[in-house]
DNA sequence: TTTTCATGTAACTTGTATAGTTACATGATT
DNA sequence: AATCATGTAACTATACAAGTTACATGAAAA
C-alpha cells in the first residue's frame, strides 16, 4: 500500500451502497472492493458516528445510507474518516530555532496551506449525487442495452 | 519520521551552504540539520547530477553551490530530489474495472491534479534567493546588533 | 430458546517509504 | 604515506495504512 486510499475506498463503498437494494453487508461490500470485511467496518465507523450511514446487526442486517446522496459532499466524507493528511511532504521541524529553517518553512507552509485549502474547497463542492450520476453515464455508455443492475460485477 | 521532509531538508542545507565560506562538509551541514552526514550526501546527490551543487573530496573538500541562488527555484530542487509524491492520498486502484470506482477516481483525479499543478507552479516561482533574503530579514530582526555571521547557531 | 447471521473491536501481521546508521572503498590534499 | 572528505551499499528504526484473526455483542429466524 503506497498511499492513503481511504477516501477513494469509502466513496466507492458508499456508491455501491446506494445501488444496493436494502442493507449491504460488510462482506458484500468487501467483495466489491476486493478487501476484507473488517476494513469496510473500520472505514465506515466514522460515517456512522456522523449519521451518514446506519448499520444493523443480525439477520437482514448490514449498512444503509442514512441521507440523500445530494446531502453528502466529499468534504463530509473526508472529515468523517478523520481528516487524514492531504500532503505527502512536510517540514522537517514545525517550530525550528534555526532562522534559515524558519524561512524555508514559511515559504513552503504558504504553498501547502493553499493546496490543502483548494482541495478541501473542491471536496466541499462535490456531492455523492454527482459521482452517482457520473457512474450512470458511464454505465449506459458502456452497456447501452443493459438495465442498470448487477453493478457489482462492473 | 511521519512524512517526506526531503524538500524542506535540502532547502535548509542549500541556504546554509550559501552562507558558508568555502566548501561545507557533509558533517558541518549534518550538524546544522541535526542529522547524519550520509543523509546529507544522499539528499544532495540528485542536485549534483543536475549541476546545482558541486562536491570535492579530500582536504578542503565539501559542497559548494554551482549556481546563483536566483537561478534555482524550489521546482528545480523538487525535481532534483526525484519528484517525490506531493499528495498523501491517492486512488485505491489506478485503472479499475469497476465503473463505480472509475467515477470516483475521475472526480478525485481532477482535484488531485489541480492541487499538484498549483504546488509545482508555486515552487517554480520561488527562488532560493527569495528564501535567502527572507532569512536575512528574519536575522536582522532577531539580532539587530549583530553582524550576520554564525548562522549555524541560530 | 437456540441457532444463525452480522456488526463492533481489539490485537496482531504485512508492506512500503523515509530517515538514520555502519562500514568501507575511492580519491584529493598535505 | 597519512589524513580528510565524498560515494555508496547494506542494514536498522520508525510510522502508518491495510489486511487478518479472533471473539464478544446483539438481532432475527428456526
Amino acid at each position: 500500500m503506497k498511499r492513503d486510499s481511504r477516501l477513494s475506498g469509502v466513496l466507492h463503498v458508499l456508491l455501491h451502497m446506494a445501488e444496493h437494494e436494502g442493507p449491504a453487508t460488510s462482506e458484500i461490500l468487501a467483495r466489491a472492493m476486493q478487501t476484507n470485511p473488517v476494513v469496510i467496518r473500520r472505514i465506515l465507523s466514522g460515517l456512522r458516528e456522523r449519521g451518514f450511514v446506519r448499520s444493523e446487526k443480525g439477520h437482514g442486517g448490514g449498512w444503509v445510507l442514512a441521507r440523500d446522496l445530494s446531502g453528502i459532499t466529499l468534504r463530509d466524507v473526508y472529515d468523517a474518516i478523520g481528516n487524514p493528511a492531504l500532503l505527502a511532504i512536510s517540514n522537517r521541524t514545525e517550530t525550528p530555532d534555526c532562522l534559515v529553517e524558519q524561512a524555508v518553512n514559511a515559504a513552503l507552509a504558504d504553498s501547502f496551506q493553499e493546496a490543502e485549502a483548494m482541495l478541501l474547497a473542491r471536496f466541499g463542492n462535490i456531492t455523492l449525487k454527482m459521482l452517482h450520476d457520473d457512474f450512470h453515464t458511464r454505465f449506459t455508455s458502456a452497456f447501452p442495452n443493459r438495465e442498470k443492475d448487477h453493478i457489482h460485477e462492473h
